[in-house]
Parts: C-alpha cells; structure tokens; sequence
DNA sequence: GATAATAGCGGACTGTAGTCCGTTTGTCAA
DNA sequence: TTGACAAACGGACTACAGTCCGCTATTATC
C-alpha cells in the first residue's frame, strides 16, 4: 500500500522512487558533464557530446535533462543549496544579534554577488533558457525564485521594522535588484567594463539603501 | 575618384554602396519578414522560412542578416532612431525650460518603458543574441549603448547640477537601471506577474529617486 | 556595347537541439 | 522463479541555424 516515497533530488510530493539504473546513469552523466565542461568549458560542449562521452544514447540524456539549462542547474545543485543554507543560517544568526534588516540585505547581495561570479559560465547556460519560455515554468527559475523570496522577504521585514517606507514595492524592487545580477550583464560588466567585484557590490549597495 | 559614399543604414565611413538588387532584397526580405511575423508571432518564424516567403536563397537572407536579432533590430531600427531623435529633442526643450536632470530621466525612463512594451517581443529576440557573444560585438548592442550613453549622460549632468552627489557611479548605475527593462524580466513581470506599465514605472523611477 | 572585376545569389552541406518509438531491463506480485 | 508491465534505453529522425562555394548579375571602364 503506502509506497516508500523516495524524495530524490525534487521534493514537491508524489514523486515516484527513480530506478536503479536511471540513477546510476543520472550520476555518471553528471559526472561526464562537469569534467567536459571543466576541460573546454560550458559553452563548447554539446549533449551529443556528453551522451556519447558518457556511453549513453541521447534519448537517455534527454530523458534525464530537458536542456543543457537543466543540466547545468543540475551541477550547480548542491552548492546552491549550501549556499542558501548558509545564508539562512547567518541571517538568523545575524537577527539574534541585532543587526539591521537593511545590513542583512546588503550581506545577502554581496555575497551573491560572489556567488554569481563563481558560477557565471553556469548561470549563463541557466538563464539563456530561463524566463523567456511559457511564463509557468518554475522549474528553472528555481534560484530565481528562491531569491526573489528571500530579497522580497528582508525588504518586508525591514519595512515592518520601520527601517523603509511601508509603500515600497517590495516585489518590485527585489525584481530590480536582482536584474543587477543577470548573469549575461554581469559577464559584461566584468569582462567588457572591467569592473572589479567590490565595484559591482558597492554600487548595487548603493542602490539598496537609496530605498530608505 | 572620389566615390559618391551612400551611407545606405549603416553609418560608420568606409561603407561601399549597395548594389541595386542587394538593396531591393534587403526591403523584400525586411517586408516580407514582417509579414511573417505579424502572421505567427516572432518566435514561430525561421529563417528559413523567411528566405522562402521571400523567394530568395538562404545564402542571400544570411548576407544581409547574420541571424534573426540582427533581422529583428533592422526592423525596429526606424522606430529607434525616432524614438532616439524625439527623445534627444525633448531633453533639450526641457533643459531650455529649466527641468531638472533628474526630472527629464524620470521622463526618459518612463518613455522608454513604454516603448520596451510596444516592442518586446523584437527585443527579446535581439537581446537573446546580444551580450552574451564575444564582448567586443558592437553592433547588436547598439540599442543597449546609446540607452546607456543617455542615461550615464543625464546622470552626470545631474552631478554637475548639484542634483545627485559627485560620487556617484554613474556607469554601474546606468547599467542598474537599464538591467530593469531586459526584454525578458520585462515580458516576465508584465505577463507572469501582471504588472502594469504604471507599476513598472512606479518602481524603477523611485529606485532612481533614491540615488539623491 | 563589350569586357573584366566583383558583389551578390542559391541551395547543398554541416552541426546541434530535441523528439519518437521499437527494444531492453528492472521491479513487484504471485 | 517467473511473468507482466512500466520505466528506461538507444539511436534514427526531424527541424533549425549557419556556412560554403560554384554560378550569375551588376557596374565601372574602355
């Protein structure tokens, strides 16, 4: 009767238990993905090149990842998920100890903004296939989405602690913020503008308090 | 000797001019692409079936076009300039009638919002290609630079009135403001979170407001 | 007008994304 | 075990982007 519902790496209920195979073959091609993605980088690998680097037919790749866009959010999994853990655990940790919302928000941005940096190649595979698609599609907007909550989240916090005016346009404005840190304008600015990353996080900053 | 220079669409010297059924194409296939366009719908179009509707090669459509931003961008590139020309226009009646700076973004920005709306769905196809590539490719940027140029420009006249602190950077802010009105956070926030233009407006003129 | 030089043309060709479907394999119940 | 059945597999196939190159048309010159 009851199923033991194996929650596998997608939590939202109902998820069947993946078989053994299917698994195995989920981590080998992961494992091929990110070494051919390390030896010549995202963008000049295919899928036909990963399912054959991997030993594997395409229509099992694309069983497993819809798109190169899933597959990279895929590699990105686990340290997206550390990294929002660990600024979960420091905001509260920074609640206890009194700080500002509005300092809470200006840590979180800086240290997305590291974060961005690090995983740019990634990010700008993600968001190639992100937003455009029909608008329901919540599956790779993921750490979009996760963000949006959390920026949303500090400013609606901050407003109730008085520290922002209780008008704001907080969906608005975590939309603006984060826009900041589109991965393609990002490349640019770092590469085309040559702007350092205390650069970028100091305007964005700068950005955040005019709001008060 | 010295040659008739017809600088045809595209400025910059040293353009040949175009001979007679290359410039005949070029209106067919921009005519015949519109057509398309309107009939399905931007992304239900390709490139293909655009030299075909045409009657032309595919060899001939990619002459003209390297790809369908640059398609699409042709095909607004009327608008554009009027749109650019008007807008210069006005910022200079406003100076003369003494609008401050920072008023006369607050109107550009607003403008602009509008005409990123009238045209998104040309300007998500061109931002698609854009910044991503090689970082020196100017010309699919075109758009973003003088928007850029526009904004930098009144941002530091502003400083130069007393209007915004000295300080300010007004490159990085410039590309924060800007970043706001990507074709696909744009389509996403219009269409996924039913905003309107008003709110739209709204938000991004008091995250400019609060640069003072 | 004839001719040479060259821009322009067309469509076959290559490479990649993503789908489809007949075959194989793992799992669960008897 | 074994058999039934769903899940998973592989690779041929379709669709689209973009390139290449031999042929054609235009234009400048005489």
């Amino acid at each position: 009767m009851s199923a033991t519902i194996d929650l596998g790496t997608i939590e939202p209920g109902g998820e069947r238990t993946e078989r053994r195979d299917a698994a195995a073959n989920r981590a080998l091609i992961l494992e091929t993905a990110e070494t051919l993605f390390n030896e010549r980088g995202v963008e000049n690998v295919c899928m036909a090149d990963i399912a054959q680097a991997a030993g594997v037919g395409k229509g099992t790749l694309y069983r497993r990842f819809a798109n190169k866009a899933e597959l990279a959010l895929a590699l990105m999994d686990t340290q997206m998920r550390e990294f929002q853990e660990a600024m979960l655990s420091r905001m509260r940790q920074q609640s206890e100890q009194g700080l500002s919302k509005l300092e809470q928000l200006d840590q979180f941005l800086d240290a997305l903004i590291y974060f961005v940096d690090r995983h740019n190649p990634l990010l700008c595979v993600v968001q190639n296939e992100g937003l455009l698609e029909s608008v329901g599609e919540q599956e790779r907007q993921r750490p979009h989405f996760w963000q949006h909550m959390t920026v949303s989240g500090l400013l609606n916090a901050a407003i109730d602690e008085g520290e922002l005016p209780p008008d704001l346009d907080t969906i608005y404005v975590a939309d603006a913020l984060l826009a900041t840190l589109n991965a393609s304008l990002f490349r640019f600015q770092r590469e085309g503008r040559h702007f350092s990353l205390e650069r970028i996080s100091a305007g964005l900053r700068r950005l955040a308090a005019g709001l008060k």
